[in-house]
DNA sequence: CAAAAATTTGATCATTTGATAAGATTTTAA
DNA sequence: TTAAAATCTTATCAAATGATCAAATTTTTG
């Protein structure tokens, strides 16, 4: 009998097939109901799989969690990685921007995972937040004060203009239920990320450009 | 004995005070853990009150909660009511955007609040957003739609530049841990404020002029 | 195939938690 | 002051839920 995942390498094919499972299962209930809304019952029956059968593969609830939320956070950071210091300025961040946005459209589930996680103080990965993040960012600003300094965009303090791309592009995804809401039901998904678009652009080169 | 609340109409000294102290200690503990994940334990605790004392007040958790809910929401909105189609169109758009940043600053649980609410889908408020918020909104927007023709700013969709200003002003109360975490922790709070408001004037009246 | 390993299930626990009831205590009003 | 109303407490409950275990079943391996 092996002890599954842990230290072990080599996943069997119904290991992967199941983790798998129950990953999937589990971004849609963690981030519908957060970690204390969303029940094993929840995520054993999306997942088809049996409760104490779910527990076999992970030591508990709060593990699926977090290597949910690991999966996340890779997801997540990529896209300012990308940010190239030798681009136009203004292309990247708006390229950045609207990356951001469509990450919002295609998985929803995660920003929400995400957002559900921070807005409660991120009791998880405070120490991702404070390290990798941190520090990726800084790098990132650095390159955006460059850019300043050489007069090729307006002067914004660079971190609050990550933020500014952040709170904007999440949005659709975090507060769907809102947009949706305000806008009526007879606006299609999709026309709504196409103004979405439109907006950011507008606003992001007009709003960057130095006069 | 009088039933609590329901249909009467005054309150004794004693219920006046005791309601607004759970009410205190309830808007620190949903906003905090969510709906879900608060216990009526913690909010009797804080309020410093037995439990079957809060109950005494409220028929249960989710009276609670919808009465603080209620409260939130019409704070909520107050400011986007004080839109002045009279104005000059980008000083009454970057008011408004600072108004919202300045409650984020002043009133971040409410703002955790009512984010966890939509974030979850809004299961206790989808009606007001659909009908109050919906109608508010759409009565602005042709506001500011009024101010695009008229070349006054540029042309934008006057819905997503409202939901644009949403998302930055209450990204400072909602994933503060994540600003804080970013800025590092030398940064103060006031200071990360001053920058938002200055990151935020720039780019709206940048990004608002017309050329 | 047969043994070993891996997977799955049913039964069951201990805790947490929202809620109630009955009675004691305090406050209010006549 | 005294009776009624309001407030508060102690004890307790039932349901939900995360977790465990032993045994049954399936899959893999030699």
């Amino acid at each position: 009998m092996m002890k599954r995942a842990e230290t072990s390498k080599k996943k069997t094919r119904i290991q992967a097939i199941n983790q798998q499972r129950i990953l999937d299962a589990a971004l849609a209930i963690f981030s519908q109901f957060g970690f204390r809304g969303a029940t094993l019952d929840q995520i054993a029956q999306h997942a088809d799989l049996s409760k104490p059968n779910v527990l076999y593969y992970f030591r508990g609830k709060q593990d699926i969690y977090v290597t949910l939320m690991q999966q996340t956070l890779d997801q997540w950071l990529q896209p300012l990685v990308e940010l190239d210091p030798t681009g136009d300025p203004v292309d990247e961040i708006l390229k950045y921007a609207l990356t951001k946005l469509e990450i919002s459209r295609q998985n929803p589930q995660a920003s929400r995972l995400f957002a559900n996680e921070i807005l409660h103080g991120a009791p998880m990965v405070k120490s991702v937040l404070e390290g990798d993040l941190k520090s990726l960012v800084d790098e990132k600003t650095s390159i955006i004060q460059r850019w300043i300094d050489e007069g090729k965009i307006i002067a914004v303090d660079p971190y609050h203009l990550i933020f500014m791309i952040w709170a904007i592009t999440q949005h659709y995804a975090d507060f769907d239920i809102q947009v949706t809401a305000v806008l009526g039901n007879s606006h299609s998904k999709d026309k709504c990320f196409d103004d979405a678009q439109s907006t950011i652009t507008s606003i992001l080169v007009n709003g960057l450009k130095t006069n």
